[in-house]
DNA sequence: CTTGTCTCCGTACCATGGTACAGTCCCATA
DNA sequence: TATGGGACTGTACCATGGTACGGAGACAAG
């Protein structure tokens, strides 16, 4: 159980302090209290190897194309052991992700045939911009 | 050379007149003089099937992909005739959408292969879960 | 010539995912 | 124990592509 600051805990997951603190505020990873000292909460927090796996699902799941706010259900799923629900979100996820690719494909078609068709020939109008027109 | 007033360039554009007048502050569109009313400019703006091409012409580029900025930017390749520079903007657009499809498409067979695990197996922890964990 | 619907203009606000910075406090090392 | 670098807090700012709103003027129909 090894413990760590802040700034440890964002160099783990290869982010930034600030990307930490946000993360926090958005409810994706949680806050550690700050110990006692003289009374009173002021000490600093410290992070365990739990919280560098949280700040790591956070990471996959956006290099997936889930967004925070999914990402944040998809804890909470997690902690509900909601089998179904993740099931729910991965495949809506798929579904975007196939209409994206699709039309990403389709424009990246479009576009390189028509810098073929540019590179071609150069009497007439640009194809390119043809095309837009 | 038909006339409109800025709500039906919009809706031929297939936009709304927010989205034509951000269009203008960014200098997409150009802003028609508005007409002399006693002297002084102050009547309603007209706009030209001119502008409803250029308009169609954002649009389409933005299908492709393209940013605001670059749209701007192959507007005044356009005007100056400039189809080397659209042939470089078009290419790099290209290996952009590449390298966009490779990671949504990489993110999207991981994904679906999970979903079948998870679906596959009620026992032991979420597939999906475990892989970001 | 009133009324209702646009237009015009400036500015503010929205989502998304961060990034930055000032001022204060904490604390390990020299 | 002094000092400097990090932590903490609140708030502001960034890019991108819009969307909304208030107040004033324009203009067509009745």
């Amino acid at each position: 159980m090894v413990k760590r600051t802040i700034a440890a805990l964002a160099a783990d997951g290869g982010v930034g302090v600030e990307t930490v603190r946000y993360y926090q505020r958005r409810g994706l990873l949680s806050e550690p209290k700050r110990p006692i000292v003289g009374g009173v909460a002021r000490g600093v927090r410290t992070y365990s190897d739990a919280d560098v796996q949280r700040l790591n699902f956070v990471r996959r799941a956006q290099a997936a194309g889930f967004q925070l706010k999914e990402i944040k259900q998809l804890l909470a799923f997690e902690a509900t052991d909601n089998r179904a629900a993740v099931r729910e979100l991965t495949r809506a996820r798929v579904a975007a992700l196939d209409r994206e690719i699709a039309e990403l494909t389709t424009a990246r078609e479009a576009l390189a045939a028509l810098a073929v068709a540019c590179s071609g020939r150069s009497k007439g109008p640009c194809p390119i911009l043809s095309a837009f027109d």
